[in-house]
DNA sequence: TATTGTAAGATTGGATCCAATTTACAATAT
DNA sequence: ATATTGTAAATTGGATCCAATCTTACAATA
């Protein structure tokens, strides 16, 4: 199997944990956009020093949740609808080709991952799952698509972009409808997957992808008329 | 003008000046790839603690410079056919379709800074000027080019892709005669721009940076079949 | 009333110190 | 000789403390 295999025993570093803390009240949007992160807070919040804070939020700007500006601390990226542009659209241009160079190597292994992560995300969402849950899978299924690809750079690139589009994805009015778009999406994808057709695949995931886009600019660019 | 206009006075921190200066050494392959960085050689060599040294360190994993592994510490990424594969082509995918963009709003103010730092980088190899400082304006060149597309984020994924592929960039074996038929095509670049001609300019775009992957990645396979 | 100056508090950046983990190496057993 | 175990040194991760900078409140002046 082409997937990355995770070490059985990864020492869990406090950054880390209050890395993915932090991201997570980002991306459900319980900080929103322009929110400041004091670093005193967080610490106290999990009790914790600000090193590890500190160092978290160095992370999160890295992968573009959070802007840090010198002596004044971290803030929360801000949403609109040029942002969300420019996210969708590198998306768009990098995971249609991995997904063609992930065909180009995919053993039968690396299918039957696919289907399967594409069968957890059905059952999550019938039985209402939380969004984090669901998007957790979402990513799951995108990343078994396109890991066989052995792009790794890429793929760190493409993850750092899904989860800031993960933010525009949860302010969704209508998720229920949105989810089930996405997995009648995800069952065409992997059809065409499995028959290892790589150009049907690129297509339809670039219409997933852009589709997904179209619906949350346009949400977008009326809230902002109103602002 | 729609480049970016930093500000006039940005306090520098002392991670920043440290991020900088290892990055250099990583870049100028004064540390090759599988090097131990050990924070305190860092910082008793700059003069600080290892506190700014550990958060540099954490900038260069963003960046793909250095791998980090809890309690072993920061060891230089290493350079491979497969690594630079992946990093070109992510270029490849990105690069020309934000110079679609950027030639879409270029004003005339964004076209004329397209060929200053076109003179620039000529003049620079005229005169012999350092690696460091020719791929410093070769960058400026690229993002003259692309800057005016105003995709932040996706200029924020480019930079990180540049920086590593500049590692490769610097030790190919005839630099002069690289850096040539990067002029050559950086002046057919610039005159498809100058035209507004976005189609011409994303085609040329495409073959500057595959021909740049075809000689380094031909060149490791080289070195590799040795190994 | 608006504006400028100033001082106190809040907050971040960096240094020093301590704890936890890994690595190097010697001693022992197979 | 090789493998294994145990211990000390080296190194990283995190906490606490100090310094530099920013923000805010408020008074003085125009």
């Amino acid at each position: 199997m082409a997937t990355t295999n995770k070490p059985l025993l990864q020492r869990q570093t406090v950054t880390a944990m209050v890395a993915e803390y932090i991201a997570g009240l980002i991306i459900a949007g319980d900080y929103p956009g322009g929110h400041q992160i004091r670093q005193e807070a967080i610490a106290a919040e999990l009790g914790v020093s600000r090193i590890p804070v500190r160092e978290a939020l160095l992370q999160l700007e890295a992968d573009g949740l959070v802007v840090i500006r010198t002596h004044r601390g971290a803030v929360v990226a801000e949403l609109s609808s040029d942002d969300a542009i420019d996210l969708f659209d590198a998306r768009i241009q990098l995971e249609p080709f991995l997904a063609e160079k992930a065909i180009a190597r995919a053993s039968e292994d690396d299918i039957a991952t696919v289907e399967t992560s594409m069968r957890a995300y059905e059952v999550a969402i019938s039985r209402g799952e939380s969004p984090k849950e669901l998007s957790r899978l979402n990513w799951a299924f995108h990343t078994a698509l396109l890991e066989p690809a052995m792009r790794p750079r890429s793929m760190a690139v493409v993850r750092t972009l899904y989860s800031s589009a993960d933010r525009y994805l949860r302010l969704q009015i209508e998720p229920a409808k949105a989810q089930a778009k996405a997995l009648r999406e995800h069952r065409d994808l992997f059809d065409a997957y499995r028959r290892k057709d790589g150009a049907q695949t690129a297509g339809l995931l670039r219409k997933h992808i852009a589709d997904a886009a179209d619906e949350i600019v346009s949400q977008l660019r009326k809230s902002e008329a109103v602002a």
